[in-house]
DNA sequence: TATTGATATTGGTACGGACAAATCATCGAA
DNA sequence: TTCGATGATTTGTCCGTACCAATATCAATA
C-alpha cells in the first residue's frame, strides 16, 4: 500500500485526518481481506505516534470499513456485507439516501396537552402543553408514512416550527441537536383513516417506529410515532455481539 | 464519590474491570446527573494510568451509562431513558430477556439448493447446498415467530444440528461465533399458511426480520428469515448521530 | 448590578516507551 | 511428510508526560 506522508488538517484532530487518508487510500488501492500496513509502518510513514494510528484505525473499525486481528494484522471488511448501522436522520436524509425525494403535508401544527405515555418518555407531567406536529410524509409525490412528532414546548423560541421543513435541521438551528434516540419497531395493521391517508388497503401491513430523541446531555426532548407503508419501507440495521 | 481502591481483575484488561468498578459505584452511591470524580483523581483513587481511566469511561459512554462534557466533567446519564443498543442475540436468549420461554417445533430440517438472493449473501454460488432449518418459535407455549434459517455446510462437522437446541450455542462448540449480523426488517401480512402456523388471523400484520450473520473475519456464515407475529413482538433499537 | 477578562479546572489530543497476548513463519525432529 | 517447538511479528494493554480546547470560577471594571 502507498503511503502519502501529508495529513491535511482542517481543523479536525490528526487522528480524523489521518482515518480519512485511509479510508481514501483503502477505497482507491486496496482490495477486500487486503492487510492494512503494520500499525508501526504507518507510524513512520505518515509521521505521527502510534496512538495516532491506533485512534484512526479505531474509527475506522467502528465504521466497518476495517477489522483487527491481534497477531496478524488490520483487514480491509466487505463493504457489501458490512453495512453501516443505523444512523440518526430525519424522513428527508433518509430517503434522500434511498435516491428518493421527500416532501410533506401538514396535517396539524399546534400545542396540545401531553398523553400519558409520552409525557413520561419527555420527563413532563401529564397534560403539560408540548407541541405537536403530524404530517403526511411522501416520497417522490408518493405516500409513504404518517408521522406524528412531539416535541418540548420553547425549543423554537416562542414560536412554532415551519412544518415544512426538516424539525432535525430546525432543531439545530436553535442549538439543539438529537445526538441519540431509543426506537421500537413493531408490525401494525393499518386502520381505516390512516389506510385512506397513506393510499393503502384497509388492514395493510405497516412499519410503526416509536422513536424518543435525546441531546447529547441525555434530555428527551421529542417522541414522534411513525407509521411506514409495509410495501415501500425496509428498516436496515447492523448488530454486534456483545463484549464477553 | 467514595473510591474504593482495590481493583478485581479476572482475567480481564485493567480498564475493564475498572468500568465494572465504576459501573457498580454509579448504580449505587450515585444520580442521575451526578459528575463522576474527575479523570485525574480517578488516576490517583484507582493507581491507575489516566489513560487506563479514559478507556473505561469511554467504555461507559459507549453503554449509554455515562456522557462527556469535555471542560466541565463526566456525568451520569439517565439509563431509563437511554436504552442499549440492539445486541446480537439468538431467540432463546431474546425471549428470555422479555421473561418469556422458548420453545421451538422444528418443521424443516435438510439440506438444500440455495436460492439465488440468499446465495448472494452467503457468497456462494447459487444452487449449492446450504443447510435449511425451519422452525415455529414459542414464546411460553404460545407460537411467536416463524424461522427460516439457511447456513453454510459443513459447519456442523459432518452432521447436521439438533434442531431443538440453540444454533447460536451449537455454532460457538464448533468454532464459529457470529460476531455481527445486518438485518432488514419490514412489515408484511401473513399467508395463510403463515398465520395457521402462528395461531393469527389471516393478513395480520407481522414483522419480519431479514439477518445476515458473519464472523469477525467478515464472512457470511448463516442467513435467516423470521416472520414475528406482530401482536406479540417488538424491536427495540438506540440509533446515534453520524460522527460529522 | 451587570459585564468583562484573567485564571484555574476538566476533558481531548498527541507524543513516547514498555511489555503481554495472539499469530505466523521457520526450522528441526519424528 | 507431518507434527511440534521456537522465535519473530503484530495487535492489545498500560504507563508517563505535555499541551490544547472548552468550560467554570471569580475578581476587576464599567
Amino acid at each position: 500500500m502507498e503511503i502519502s506522508r501529508e495529513l491535511v488538517r482542517t481543523g479536525s484532530p490528526k487522528y480524523v485526518a489521518l482515518a480519512n487518508a485511509l479510508a481514501e487510500q483503502i477505497r482507491t488501492t486496496l482490495a477486500i481481506g487486503d492487510p492494512l500496513p503494520t500499525e508501526r509502518e504507518l507510524q513512520a510513514g505518515f509521521g505521527v505516534s502510534r496512538d495516532t494510528v491506533r485512534r484512526a484505525i479505531a474509527r475506522l473499525a467502528a465504521a466497518g470499513l476495517v477489522f483487527n486481528v491481534q497477531g496478524s494484522g488490520t483487514y480491509v471488511a466487505d463493504p457489501a456485507q458490512i453495512r453501516k448501522g443505523p444512523r440518526l436522520t430525519g424522513f428527508s436524509q433518509d430517503m434522500a439516501e434511498r435516491g428518493l425525494r421527500a416532501s410533506s403535508r401538514t396535517l396539524d401544527c399546534r400545542i396540545e396537552p401531553c398523553p400519558a405515555d409520552t409525557a413520561r418518555a419527555l420527563g413532563v407531567a401529564e397534560g403539560s402543553g408540548v407541541l405537536l406536529l403530524r404530517r403526511l410524509r411522501l416520497a417522490d409525490q408518493a405516500p409513504m408514512a404518517l408521522e406524528t412528532a412531539r416535541l418540548l414546548p420553547g425549543l423554537f423560541g416562542d414560536g412554532l416550527p415551519d412544518p415544512e421543513g426538516s424539525l432535525d435541521t430546525q432543531l439545530a438551528e436553535h442549538g439543539q441537536r438529537i445526538m441519540r434516540a431509543s426506537q421500537t419497531i413493531t408490525a401494525t395493521n393499518l386502520t381505516a383513516t390512516e389506510a385512506h391517508l397513506l393510499d393503502q388497503p384497509v388492514g395493510a401491513a405497516a412499519l410503526r417506529v416509536d422513536r424518543v430523541g435525546f441531546t447529547d446531555r441525555g434530555r428527551a426532548i421529542e417522541a414522534t410515532e411513525t407509521l411506514y407503508r409495509g410495501d415501500r419501507y425496509g428498516y436496515e440495521t447492523a448488530v454486534e455481539r456483545d463484549p464477553s
